[in-house]
DNA sequence: TTTTATTATGCAATCGATTGCCCGATTATT
DNA sequence: AATAATCGGGCAATCGATTGCATAATAAAA
């Protein structure tokens, strides 16, 4: 079974007796063209099945209209959210996406990062990988002049736009609504303090408790606490305190914060009458269980969709004089039952 | 700010006083050039911050190693697991993946995949969205000798490779363990019959219903209740028929179970003891409800990893003559607390 | 009717890497 | 020592589309 060539605008040159570069232009609804013959060669590609050829085009062209994009992990509810978003506007605007993931790997991020310069993509947009290593590899993209977005977790030191949550007063913001609860010993799940963005969480939380007049305390801040299984352990610990917290803000993610409500729904332990329970992300389970958990909701779609349209505007306009731009979206508090006293 | 050209294998070759195809060849390892040839060369390229250009490569090469994936929705934990295994298996092999989402619209689908035709991607993996119109895409994908595998909702007529769930014998395993447990009036909750998904699973449905002796009553089976909403309303409706079912099988998504899941609580319906509800995907969700759910798990990641191992294995170690081949896939029902009377 | 614009088309170089073929210089074989 | 084999490397064509420049044909202007 032999592999039939795929016609080429050669096939259509030679069949009309054209020159390709005619053709070429026919195609490219060129105004050098003859409209008659215009539409012949486009009546004759339709005929002969053509297909231009991408990567031929793009290298000539020297841009290749494709997008890559470096995410922890795809079948994560926000980052899959971020691509969709992402996907729907560059599908309008003719664009590919590239995914890759890091798997949390620093190696395996650089890895992606080279496959994707090596595509002469026109757009790298990527959330960095837990395991941080140095920030070479995105040295390298700026140096190769090909765009570069940063979004959630991102290096600061780097000068590149960036789309972030406002996780501060994000997380300031859910503090002070368990305050305005009567919650008095607030506790938190923190993440990794390397990450940019737990760490904000937590100045959020300090800030907020220090606003409320209560006492920082150490014991109620757990760190890595990242996990459903970690925040149930940091659960069990904190409740067994001599003087135990009565609200629990997990920073983290949604998932710490179903870890503390299986431990209090164990222990038999009310929510939110004598434990307040507050997550990060708004997971869509957090609506489904009992008591549905109070949670921050991240725009995650909307988000990606904002990090798209940043590249085509901003970046598709002038040339490369444009400042670095920050772009910060506050999440929006969700109250839901775990935190409703009231 | 002048956009400096990117180093070539020509500046690595004048820099050396080389031909363009000697660097060619050191870099791709070829025996043809001397060992202490090749590490000058090497060295070079990496002082140089040489990266090939994959365009340039692929065209002269005429293959990509990339593949298109289309999907209804990206952001759907089914299909996020699933790329999130494709990824798993491409990026070890090197491989791309150029990521679309049809959203469940015919025209989008075809969109997609002619932008993938034009990417000269060597491998189509889809799953066709809701609204079907002709196959013609899909040919003209064949016809380009492209690979082309599907994946759970697949065309049959189409002679490809495709990797599907068994349906029918799934479902006919819940009803039959619904029946196990006492229920005896099951109803169905079904998805569009043109899909043929849903069709396998309403199969199933029957021929356990038959296979009990029970009759097959058509009041109990509602269709398109695809969504949480829709869900909903049927259950509403099933419940104020004269002789209510005491069990639900929503074969179309734990979405719609959760619909009924809602309804019954709000009614004061006692799960499982007066209702069995059984949903099917195994979101993440439906571990978390009171009760929990049973459900049917896809092995959606492992699916991911088996269709991109189906590519490499059976298609790039053969030439065109493999037969399409049908992988399919038995999925898990896990029992939980919403069917679990004993 | 001659000259100048305009229009439509062709020619050939180009994007960057790969590869078949050829050739000179070593090394191995008889 | 003569011939054959091997090695290392260069030349130039090629992948398919695009584009600057040249040119023929036609239309407009003088």
């Amino acid at each position: 079974m032999k592999r039939q060539k795929r016609t080429t605008i050669y096939d259509i040159a030679q069949k009309l007796n054209l020159a390709a570069s005619s053709v070429s232009r026919a195609l490219s609804n060129s105004s050098k063209v003859n409209a008659a013959t215009k539409a012949l060669v486009l009546k004759t590609a339709a005929e002969m099945n053509y297909q231009q050829n991408a990567m031929a085009s793009n290298l000539r062209k020297g841009n290749n209209p494709t997008i890559g994009v470096v995410v922890p992990r795809i079948n994560q509810n926000f980052f899959s959210n971020i691509i969709a978003g992402l996907e729907e506007v560059t599908y309008k605007k003719g664009y590919n996406l590239i995914i890759c993931q890091s798997n949390e790997l620093h190696a395996r991020e650089v890895d992606c990062v080279n496959a994707l310069i090596n595509q002469h993509v026109s757009c790298i947009i990527i959330s960095i990988a837990a395991e941080t290593g140095s920030y070479q590899h995105l040295q390298q993209v700026l140096d190769r002049h090909i765009r570069l977005i940063q979004f959630d977790r991102v290096v600061d030191e780097l000068d590149t736009f960036k789309v972030i949550n406002d996780n501060e007063r994000a997380s300031q913001e859910a503090v002070l609504h368990l305050v305005a609860q009567g919650y008095k010993r607030i506790a938190l799940l923190e993440g990794p303090q390397d990450i940019d963005i737990f760490r904000q969480r937590k100045e959020g939380y300090l800030s907020a408790i220090r606003k409320s007049g209560f006492p920082v305390l150490e014991e109620l801040m757990c760190e890595n606490a990242w996990t459903k299984e970690l925040g149930a352990k940091a659960t069990l610990e904190l409740l067994s305190l001599p003087d135990p917290p009565d609200a629990i803000f997990a920073s983290t993610s949604d998932f710490s914060a179903l870890g503390v409500l299986e431990v209090a729904t164990d222990k038999g332990i009310a929510v939110p009458e004598t434990l307040g329970i507050c997550g990060y992300s708004n997971e869509p389970f957090t609506e489904i269980t009992s008591p549905s958990i109070t949670t921050i909701d991240q725009y995650s779609i909307s988000m990606g969709k904002t990090i798209a349209n940043l590249y085509f505007q901003e970046m598709e306009a002038f040339d490369y004089g444009v400042e670095p731009k920050i772009v910060s979206i506050k999440p929006k508090l969700i109250v839901r039952k775990s935190t409703s006293r009231s």
